[in-house]
DNA sequence: CGCTCGCTTGAAAAATATCAAAATCTGTGG
DNA sequence: CCACAGATTTTGATATTTTTCAAGCGAGCG
């Protein structure tokens, strides 16, 4: 078994499952505090039934592997509920997927990178055989591709940006302003900031070790900025610090 | 005049010219030493006799401003001669453009970056509305389109990585090798790595202070890892050092 | 010639990494 | 529901690294 990437447990496709996959892309980088403004759904209910008839469900449990870096592709899949992390070559956190994210594309042949389930993980799984057919089929979903595309570059750019700051806090603050606009361009709420990595992936993720990040989330709870109600539940308290902190790292540099 | 946009000097798209747009995309990334391996040409003779219909060819100077973040977006350019420097906003480095790379498109209206030649450059420019009706019109360049912007999201990627290094060094060496392995993936010669931008622009780019960046170069060179011919030509003497140092911060950490 | 701009170098200060130990959380089994 | 074991997180002390501020150097240019 060269892959475990079947490994999640396969629920059947029937009724009270959700209507089919589904793929989020909107600008979520909206200047100023988070809007609800409704993230736009790439498919329409056509193109959506074809990606049903061809998808299976499957269930993977916290931490468990969906698949390894360099594996096979067997399939790409589409985020129901929870979150998955990716791993790029070197141990190094590529993303943070999340419901109606789609991964495991992109790849030519093998996965490119390593994905692990965060939290509990439904997903979608779509075979990419059947899934190559439709899209050199359908010029919609050609260009749909292209928005996505867009979308993860930019979110590309953002980890960039954030990782080019030189203050912990400033990454931090802008990691914190990241999950912020992208819980809002999901759709939820955004009183509180979800984080439903731990620490150590966090800090990973924004280049720091753990114990500073650490030391740097009591840092801004101690100047009042922000307020954790437990490890994967914080509130933003002071958003014009965390702004001016995002925004030209501590605002000792002239604009 | 809202924008210098069009400030560049315009050439007749006559005799001598080169044949038409180009643009390149292919994986740099190979393991090992950089490959001689042929980019990949995405436009095919028809393709390119379109694009070259609608496009004139423009040159900046080195340091002058192509576009500025904002600006309505007239024309989107491909790269002929010369490199290009995009950041991001808040001043951050985004991308070094080189020829064959397309930049100026994926915004909507507006450019979202700020564009400046880092060198000479001569570039084609294309007007936005003859442009759509070229994508639209034809599935195959839209396919391209997907193509390079896997690309894109790969560079950006790869960007992140380095600046998830924590030491100066390592950072460095990273940067030392995309460059060359881009060098490579253009076809051009690595016995040498040229770097047309400035020290602080590379500082930027890889979130060092440039007196840091200044002093890890020399700290290198001291090690007999590279050797400098000039400020922009650099030869990397001990690969297997560099590649120490870029795969994982100076292998100080197990695999 | 004197200028500015870009790069290097120096010394001190600030920030972060590292190593290690204590505290807290999580999940499991009774 | 409680207690326990393992993992995760916080905190502490110290060592490195990087930033910062400032001064020098050199090339290109008016």
């Amino acid at each position: 078994m060269p892959t475990n990437e079947t490994d999640g447990m396969v629920k059947s496709n029937g009724a009270g499952s959700p209507r089919g996959p589904v793929i989020y892309a909107s600008d979520p980088w909206l200047p100023g505090g988070p809007s609800q403004k409704a993230p736009r759904q790439l498919l329409n209910e056509s193109e959506r039934a074809r990606l049903t008839a061809i998808s299976s469900i499957v269930c993977f449990k916290k931490g468990e592997l969906i698949y390894r870096e360099g594996d096979s592709a067997a399939a790409a899949f589409n985020i129901i509920r929870g979150v998955v992390t990716t791993y790029a070559s070197g141990g190094h956190i590529a993303a943070f997927l999340h419901p109606g994210d789609l991964f495991g594309l992109s790849e030519e042949g093998r996965y490119i990178n390593t994905a692990k389930a965060t939290t509990a993980v439904e997903a979608y799984r779509l075979p990419v055989a059947p899934l190559r057919r439709i899209l050199l089929s359908d010029a919609d979903v050609d260009s749909h591709v292209i928005v996505k595309l867009c979308h993860e570059l930019r979110q590309a750019q953002r980890h960039a940006l954030l990782l080019a700051q030189k203050r912990a806090a400033a990454r931090l603050a802008m990691f914190l302003n990241l999950q912020e606009h992208l819980q809002a361009a999901r759709g939820e709420s955004t009183a509180e900031i979800y984080l439903p990595m731990n620490r150590s992936t966090i800090a990973e993720y924004i280049g720091l070790s753990l114990a500073t990040l650490s030391r740097t989330f009591g840092s801004l709870a101690a100047r009042g900025a922000i307020a954790a109600r437990d490890l994967h539940h914080v509130k933003i308290l002071d958003r014009a610090a965390i702004r001016k902190l995002a925004s030209l790292g501590k605002g000792k540099r002239g604009a």
